[in-house]
DNA sequence: TGAGGCTGCGAAAGCGGTTTCGCGCTGGGG
DNA sequence: CCCCAGCGCGAAACCGCTTTCGCAGCCTCA
């Protein structure tokens, strides 16, 4: 049962005896106000388990303690997480979050939902891309508050970005080939076009080169689907390569260049280690099943940076990368 | 850039040569007032581009526009679609979310989230669960606003709960292998424990009687992983037992007894028929590379149905069971 | 012709806080 | 002893919209 009635300050100031003004001096942590009187308000305060109407507060101050998420398929298997992350944080910093799913891509005027979000006096906008186009037109200018991007970079280089570091991926699953000692290591993995598969093999390029090594073979490009991953590894060993090591575009290929080890009665990891990433089982299974050394491209994280960015007093523009993690397995 | 200073409805009001209150209702639709008058307004308005302050009306009407929600594990794998088609919905119905993670299978006081949900004066309230533990206790009796469980059960009876049909979804992967002539159909699933196991059973066993037919074999439980439905497989298959179909508990169970099938030599699904449940490759595949027939819990679209339900003007109290849908793949 | 009802509009009181600014009181220094 | 600075407090304006209710004017009908 909710109370009767909600507690309103002037209820505080009546039994405290003082003023209006004064209680919520008191009760703010305002100046030229005497520590009894403001012990004595917050004392009283405390008893009656008031809570300040949040609606009056945020009309008097103009703060909505609301921030706007423009979304772009936020359903999509990447971009949930990265609005979830973002949500999960906008609440533990007391922030109501209005979201709005539209698409990021073409050419627009003001929309409803900018309309909207102007008019609900939103503190800060994040805009959740779906990690492969770029936001454009930015939408940055039809707002006054801050604009932070996540997941997708924007058309304007003032803008706050908040990215994963694909390259950084590439980087950390090389290395920790190159450390369990392996020096023949090969890439599988998806469509040759995207900007995240570019970025993944420069930063696998990057390790070898400092390492001293070549890459085994030329990267095989196909789609992300295990299968595709199966196919190219078999191709991969049926044209003789010498390999003891696959860097994998995502865990999908990974898993079926797995199924190929295990046909073909390649040991894992003593012959052949391998390397995903997205840390799809880490999503799904309890770790005891897991079968996969995977790079964790963060993407709560991800989202809750980016939100936190939104409210942060001091931001920085351009790209932020987000450190990926590497989670070990059974497969390296 | 934004508007220099936001125009006020005062603004609107002395344009139009009418008094504030003529201009609210004009624009409200309140009665009491001429045409000519109430379309000279809106013209104005329109003309304008006026947006009332909307932390004005929302204090002036005592509504937030915002819904609480409370998540338990929001970023697990099942909960996620439900509190993202959750947010999607709020926000096309103009409705702000102010998310808390909590743990919500604890006996407790009024927590902190509580406190500032009934402090943001939130218009109704969504509980969203975990998919297994039941909410307890309730927390319907802490809001005087409407409240609605999402994939979780309450301990009150008269909440409103939307789960996930997973009886209708026994049902319904059964009923497609008996259209498709299977006679022996087998069932290997999860954890014995889980309750969502027990009544997708209870839904094949009702729809196998309803067609005079028994069980291929008993219900091999295991673990939610594929290389647990692959030892089922193979043990069901040692076993001597004859199947024309097996019903799987999840997708990864469905992909490992299909690894069993094709290691055997069994074609799918001439042989042998498969479906799975939760259409895990829906989610993170393109439709070329499906391998499974599955059943979708459609967890975005409870979300989104609980959403709209705290908001509706009659809501019936009760459990609303979201009914699965079947995606065909080539594993039928 | 006068009473009464109906229509269209506006003045004003709210919603519940925050913030400015003026005033009385006190104490210390000249 | 008087003056003034500074401290503590409160009156009142303000945020922008909604809603009630009274009033003026007009029409209708007896």
């Amino acid at each position: 049962m909710p109370s009767d009635r909600n507690i309103r300050l002037s209820d505080i100031a009546a039994i405290a005896g003082v003023s209006l003004s004064t209680a919520s001096k008191a009760l703010n942590g305002g100046d030229r106000i005497s520590e009894e009187t403001r012990a004595r308000v917050r004392e009283i305060a405390e008893r009656l388990d008031f809570q300040p109407n949040a609606l009056a507060r945020s009309f008097a101050l103009g703060r909505s303690r609301t921030i706007g998420v423009l979304t772009y398929r936020a359903a999509s298997t990447f971009a949930g997480p990265v609005l979830i992350g973002a949500v999960l944080q906008l609440g533990e910093l007391q922030q109501a979050s209005l979201v709005f799913d539209e698409d990021l891509l073409v050419p627009r005027e003001i929309t409803n939902s900018i309309r909207e979000l102007q008019a609900r006096r939103i503190d800060g906008l994040l805009v959740v891309g779906d990690g492969h186009e770029r936001v454009s037109p930015s939408v940055t200018h039809h707002f006054s508050v801050p604009v932070t991007y996540a997941f997708a970079a924007s058309d304007h280089l003032d803008d706050v970005v908040y990215l994963p570091d694909n390259e950084g991926a590439g980087r950390r699953a090389t290395r920790h080939l190159i450390e369990r000692g392996r020096t023949r290591i090969a890439h599988i993995t998806g469509t040759a076009g995207s900007i995240a598969v570019q970025l993944r093999e420069r930063g696998m390029r990057a390790e070898l080169t400092a390492a001293g090594l070549q890459q085994a073979g030329p990267t095989r490009f196909g789609t992300w689907a295990s299968d595709s991953g199966a196919d190219a590894m078999s191709a991969l060993l049926d044209s003789g390569a010498e390999i003891d090591a696959v860097f994998c575009g995502n865990d999908h290929i990974g898993l079926g260049v797995l199924g190929v080890c295990q046909a073909r009665g390649l040991r894992v990891p003593e012959d052949v280690a391998v390397v995903g990433v997205d840390n799809w089982e880490g999503v799904v299974l309890d770790q005891s099943t897991r079968r996969l050394t995977t790079v964790d491209l963060e993407l709560h994280r991800l989202g809750r940076l980016a939100a936190a960015d939104v409210l942060a007093p001091d931001r920085t523009p351009g790209e932020h990368l987000v450190p990926p993690t590497l989670v070990l397995g059974p497969s390296s």
